[in-house]
DNA sequence: GTACTGGATTTAGACGATTCAATTCGTGGT
DNA sequence: ACCACGAATTGAATCGTCTAAATCCAGTAC
């Protein structure tokens, strides 16, 4: 009933566990004839490796855990499944963890993985500079940080948000926009604040435009509806022209609310979004957005942690930067 | 460096380990200043539980897998809500595992998870006849399907599909449409089949409807966008009126390809979708769908897993069926 | 002073896989 | 016929935690 060990597999084929263990880990110094009936074995009793007696001996895992703010967002789905793919060539496991932007539920599951003594964690954190974070890496668990630069002893895999900020900016007040309204949040999360501090410097530099800030909890589609909502029953004396939201579901959200109010887009309202998901391009009115690489960014955050954990001592943290892509569509494009 | 074990707690606090045991897992049994002091002792050395010891100690684990289709769809991620909520509840962790509709990733986490030794799996599988699920069951560890009714010796929670199929047929039907597309793959897939067999009924008892089948290799956005494109291009007179298409984003994506292509919903074009989703409520035009309850889905489906873990040998299993609803919004209803 | 009680603590195996030093065995060289 | 060598295999220790049984000890009753 009970699956059975390498014990009984022994026992059956008439060697020692030693061979056995031998059969699954170096086949190769072990007779041919052995090593079949072994195998034979193994299959008749459906014999199963136990990941945690290895795990104990070993002393390490061969999972990686990868915490992400919103799983239903695509772009934390392209991360996930870049970092997978890599994984999977270094004979490793990815454990998904959802926070959903809740820092308890962030805590819940740091305390999780730390105690499966994961090789290592990437994270999308509520607050980079959260003290459980070094404190873990002090206790021997790696982290790197993903889409979020890092500054003291960690690695990290980012994209330039406020370059971000400022395509998007730039672009928009070039097509003529004077009040914009930037929509994003919790403007406590560093990402949100560097676009936000993107578009505030190319709005500066420009002079005379009116940037208006909202702010949301988590950045969802019904959120976006929601402001979406509110800025269509603004006069359109005072209306901004034009949005860019911190992210694209927000984005979608805020279109539909505009089709719902019948406003134009981007005639009566121009709007740019940040991530560039499948979806945007497939939205009824096709979204501009600002591209971020995520399945790469999923790629170099796990290629930066199997090297901290190959490397082990010798290794020196880095802080990879990509540079993001400003995507025009219709959504704020009039000359289409 | 290494993490400490409850070897050196128990050394730093001048006692034994089964005292730091005690502490940890039955406290009032131990003195209250000995209590005090191996706290302290685990505070000031930063232990943290070995996992892979507990488990292989007590010969279970504490996670279950969650393997689903598409993380990215909402209607998993709710499912997976509702799961993690009550395993929360059974000092127990979910492992969510994406098989994006694809059997050999399917097939991987199915061995990784096993040899994790999980105390169950919840799973939506590609193929609910797969032997390597019976397989896994024999060898003792607990399946339940999710959204896919069982026959055999599993539990499973699943919606009524066929029902749903003809809560959707009825409606389009009763409204008048005589040319229908149903949209949804792979066939293969019983909840597909079941939802195509329910309209296909309800075409047949009505009579003189023209039920059209297309078929798609996965259910997402852009597969539901081609599709569309390819029902605009056709001439009005021959096109369907209507579409019932097997989930939410495949209904989204054709809803943006009717706006693209100047095909007004529902006049030219009624839709239904099927999971209603929160982007379904929130599209450009609020989408009707065939309501499942993805999250009651998700928790009593941990349920009955963690039932079966628990009543281990007297277990029955237990096919669970909900009902789907119909709701009905502007893609379909002529009437607002 | 002895025997007993009950609470507090320790001790001594497991659990399953891995690894490495030790052993066995067959073969070839001399 | 004997030794040496290498290939194949074994045996035992180990990882960190848990638990049942054993031990310790202070206090109480007689």
């Amino acid at each position: 009933m009970a699956t059975p060990s390498i014990k009984e597999v022994a026992h059956r084929a008439g060697v020692s566990v030693g061979t056995v263990s031998n059969v699954l880990n170096r086949p190769w110094i072990v007779a041919p004839a052995t090593r079949q009936r072994v195998q034979d074995s193994i299959r008749a009793l459906g014999f199963v490796r136990n990941e945690a007696a290895r795990h104990l001996r070993a002393g390490k895992s061969r999972t990686v855990g990868l915490i992400v703010l919103d799983v239903a967002n695509p772009f934390f789905t392209d991360i996930a499944e870049g970092a997978e793919s890599l994984a999977y060539e270094h004979d490793t496991v990815v454990m998904l963890c959802n926070s959903k932007t809740d820092p308890v539920r962030e805590g819940h599951h740091l305390d999780q993985l730390e105690q499966q003594r994961v090789l290592g964690i990437l994270i999308t954190p509520f607050d980079s500079n959260d003290p459980r974070l070094t404190a873990m890496v002090s206790r021997g668990t790696p982290v790197v940080l993903v889409d979020r630069a890092a500054d003291r002893g960690l690695c990290s895999v980012s994209v330039d948000d406020q370059l971000g900020g400022r395509l998007a900016g730039n672009h928009l007040i070039e097509a003529g926009h004077r009040r914009i309204a930037f929509i994003g949040g919790p403007f406590t999360m560093q990402q949100v604040s560097d676009r936000m501090a993107g578009i505030t410097a190319t709005a500066e530099e420009a002079g005379g435009v009116d940037l208006q800030y909202y702010e949301v909890d988590v950045m969802g589609v019904i959120e976006g509806r929601k402001i979406g909502e509110q800025l269509a029953a603004l006069p359109a004396r005072s209306r901004p022209t034009a949005a860019f939201l911190a992210n694209d579901l927000l984005a979608l959200g805020f279109l539909q609310a505009m089709s719902v109010a019948g406003l134009r887009v981007p005639r009566d309202m121009a709007i740019v979004g940040y991530d560039d998901i499948d979806f945007a391009r497939a939205a009824a009115v096709p979204l501009s957005s600002v591209r971020q690489p995520a399945e790469l960014l999923g790629r170099s955050a796990m290629e930066l942690l199997q090297e901290e954990v190959q490397a082990a001592d010798q290794h020196r943290h880095r802080q990879v930067i990509f540079q993001p892509d400003l995507i025009i569509r219709e959504s704020s494009d009039y000359t289409r």
